[in-house]
RNA sequence: CGCGGGGUGGAGCAGUCUGGUAGCUCGUCAGGCUCAUAACCUGAAGGUCGUAGGUUCAAAUCCUACCCCCGCAACCA
């Protein structure tokens, strides 16, 4: 039997800094894709949140001069509500400083402690005592701290360490064979290259840190803080407190994250599972980076930017659209001022804007603002249509925002032809009998873009909706049509409502 | 021999796995239309698909060698 259930994850993110663009492309990616499945007709959840223990986070708040936790506090309810602009919908938002994810963590760890998969061990390294941190050799400038310009010393501290050395063959075994999935395909290999080249136990607790999770079985040392973030994908759906939610998701049908961090999601949180006994994640989906301009995003170069810079200039739809579907979604890709707005002006101004006013003007200039009465065609128009879209479908299931959005293009291109070659205008002179039917079926194709689009643009959809003279729920009409759409048997629009004429939908942004 | 990604008309990219007339967006030029947000539609110019070999009836696509760019060494997803 196959689960109707849809769990997906956003990484949580490290709380020493506001949410940005990056936060806000993997966190927009999944709430498309949750809508979207909900629109499938899938129970989904979908989860976010906030990292918020380790000596960065105790900087951070230091350098504000602010208590940790109140520092995390802040920060937090920055994400929070950056989402809540962004009309993400995410089920939960899980903190790591939660009391219930610190005590998931800390049986979560006891169990694998009392399994001997967790051990006493020695971390050996080069110490800065500046930065209170080991420093790799590859970090050295010369030989030097490159952030304090000392020597660091050789030191060693015990720590305790999870076995994980043991699962290399078991991972390299349950990659390849796909039985957990790691997308796109060059990271699969990447990450099984790493593999093959060896793997070492890792040091899972901390001495000196003391904003972290202290370990059930040895009070003087926190957990590392990837263990304690891993942990939140269990956590967050009830593991050891609410066994029937999490029995209902796990295990996660799709962690996404950028490609930094896949190497913790497909070696360690998996080993830990297994440890745990727990089942495996299905898919592992990694994204690209971007420049900006060019360039690396990066506070020194002062190029971020802010979501909320976004929304101002384009809406909170059109920076939802804009945002996953500039550059292909597994690749490294370039951002600019420029290309967003020539995106916005071309795809959602010039075309699907446009074409909704000219549709609903002709519609109130020769049909007084009716829907026609449907057109008794045996091969209705909107055929192509739904061709064009199942083709954006399916890039949508691949997670290609990019191909989404270049196959919603063709398919309103398409539509805008289509106006041309049957001249609704000329028609209308030469009170030529086939003009309501024009009229009707440039009517549905709205409604059927709107259907497809409402996981990216959620207002506007409904917009479009309401200008077409709908009065039901889109969602639902939409969850019907996704079930049904091979039997052609489209619900809407429905002829005598009256059509709307909306303001301007996408105001054109002139270049500079 | 560190690992990985990439080099396709003026710009940005897709196509490469599964060889078979080189495609998209933007820009440029010409024409059309007037319903529309100076939008929309049609047509044109513009590329020896990094270089050199090889396989093949046929290569951007497969093989080999080489050249050049860019990430990865935590401000950052």
């Amino acid at each position: 039997m196959k689960k109707s259930t849809f769990y997906i994850t956003t990484p949580i993110y490290y709380v020493n800094d506001s949410p940005h663009i990056g936060h806000a492309y993997t966190t927009i990616a999944c709430d498309i894709l949750a809508r979207w499945h909900r629109l499938k007709g899938l129970d989904v959840f979908y989860l976010t949140g906030t990292d918020e223990h380790g000596a960065k986070i105790l900087e951070a708040a230091k350098n504000h001069g602010q208590d940790p936790k109140a520092f995390c506090d802040k920060i937090a309810e920055e994400f929070k509500s950056a989402w809540k602009n962004l009309r993400v919908t995410n089920d939960s938002f899980i903190r790591t400083t939660d009391p219930q994810h610190e005590k998931t963590v800390q049986d979560f760890l006891d169990k694998l402690f009392r399994a001997g998969t967790i051990y006493k061990g020695k971390y050996e390294g080069l110490y800065c005592v500046q930065c209170e941190k080991f420093l790799l050799e590859s970090d050295l400038v010369e030989g030097l701290c490159p952030d304090h310009k000392s020597k660091p010393k050789q030191h060693s501290e015990e720590n305790h360490f999870f076995a994980l050395k043991k699962y290399r063959e078991e991972l390299i075994d349950i990659i390849s064979s796909g039985q957990m999935q790691i997308l796109p395909p060059e990271r699969k290999n990447e990450i099984l290259g790493k593999l093959k080249t060896g793997l070492e136990d890792i040091s899972i607790s901390r001495a000196a840190l003391e904003w972290g999770i202290p370990l059930p079985f040895d009070k003087e040392q926190t957990a590392y803080v990837w263990v304690d973030a891993l942990l939140n994908y269990i956590s967050g759906i009830g593991y050891g407190n609410n066994s029937e939610l999490f029995n209902k998701f796990w295990p996660a049908n799709l962690h996404l994250m950028a490609k930094d961090i896949l190497w913790f999601h497909t070696i360690i949180w998996p080993s830990m599972l297994m440890a745990a006994g727990l089942p495996l994640p299905k898919k592992v989906f990694a994204h690209g980076f971007f420049t900006i301009n060019g360039d690396k995003m990066s506070k020194t170069l002062g190029n971020v930017i802010l979501p909320h810079e976004m929304t101002e200039k384009f809406g909170v739809d059109a920076t939802r659209y804009l945002t996953v579907s500039l550059f292909p979604f597994g690749s490294d890709g370039d951002i600019s001022w420029q290309a967003l707005i020539d995106k916005y002006n071309s795809e959602l101004a010039n075309n699907l804007g446009n074409l909704a006013a000219r549709t609903l003007t002709m519609v109130h200039k020769y049909n007084n603002g009716l829907v026609p009465d449907k057109p008794d065609s045996k091969t209705p128009w909107s055929a192509n249509i739904l061709t064009g879209l199942s083709s954006a479908e399916t890039q949508l299931e691949n997670l290609n925002f990019y191909g989404f959005s270049i196959s919603m293009k063709a398919t309103l291109d398409k539509i805008n032809q289509y106006i041309e070659d049957s001249a609704p205008w000329k028609m209308a002179k030469e009170n030529n009998p086939n003009l309501p039917e024009v009229l009707f079926n440039l009517i549905q194709s709205l409604g059927i873009v709107a259907v497809y689009l409402l996981p990216f643009m959620p207002e506007i959809s409904r917009q479009i909706w309401d200008c077409i003279g709908e009065t039901g729920s889109l969602e639902d009409l939409a969850k019907e049509f996704l079930k049904n759409r091979d039997k052609d048997t489209l619900k809407f629009p429905h002829p005598g409502n009256l059509t709307k004429k909306s303001k301007i939908m996408f105001p054109r942004i002139d270049k500079k």
